[in-house]
DNA sequence: CGGAAGCGTAACACGTCGGTTACGCGTCAG
DNA sequence: CTGACGCGTAACCGACGTGTTACGCTTCCG
């Protein structure tokens, strides 16, 4: 999933995979709606295929890739996670909760500062 | 949105964002949970902030992070816009398509190499 | 065959990223 | 007021990522 995030966290790599939405291309094709030089675009294919965003197949001398998406719907998933609250209901009390831990473990470990009773 | 992806991309910043699922923390708090140093972390959380994935207030010398969603789903937005199938219900139908063009363009030879002229 | 086309890899330059230590500035306590 | 605490920033450094050009391998076609 680390290599789902980076390869989708590239400018070039979410213009290609949004090219291959519309069907499979072949890495020339790929390279000509780019700037940039084909090299440059097939190590960024390479990483989209490490991280399993695209399956390639060799065809004569071309080379066809084609989106998977199922890495994607990995990282959708993740990131819905996100946005469901977990035991946390109870508006900003679990603040409180969490600063007067952390003053406990500090006190343990410092010595004696009974301070920041601020909290929210 | 770029940012949001670049911020997601990050083991450490992911980490951050679980954490943050569970109620808003002091920057002291998220740091004390990770073995690198507090500046490594205070940048971290910065890159969530600018990002707009966290909010930051100032709370006496504390400093409290809280989860925003928003970013969130705009980028599960943009990774659902992906698994959706655009104009290419025929399987792998295009592929043969893509391929015979392409061979056809070379035969023409006359120069010009542009092959993305059939989708748009 | 032999040469051109298609594509990947190698080697290299360079900016960015993520880590560290040193420091500054505001805030709370005594 | 003074000193400790919380946190961010600055300066620095090694690692990684992204771009380039040069090259090699395979495949197609005349």
């Amino acid at each position: 999933m680390d290599e789902v995030a980076g390869a989708v966290a590239d400018r070039v790599r979410r213009e290609i995979l949004l090219m291959l939405r519309d069907g499979p291309l072949t890495a020339g094709q790929i390279a000509d709606r780019f700037a940039i030089s084909r090299p440059a675009v097939s190590r960024h294919l390479r990483v989209l295929r490490e991280a399993g965003l695209v399956s390639d197949a060799a065809d004569g001398r071309h080379r066809v890739y084609a989106l998977v998406t199922a890495p994607i719907e990995e990282l959708m998933g993740w990131l819905a996670e996100l946005t469901r609250p977990s035991a946390w209901q109870h508006r900003f009390d679990a603040l409180e909760t969490e600063v007067y831990r952390t003053r406990r473990e500090r006190r343990t470990a410092a010595g004696p500062d009974r301070s920041e009773e601020k909290t929210a």
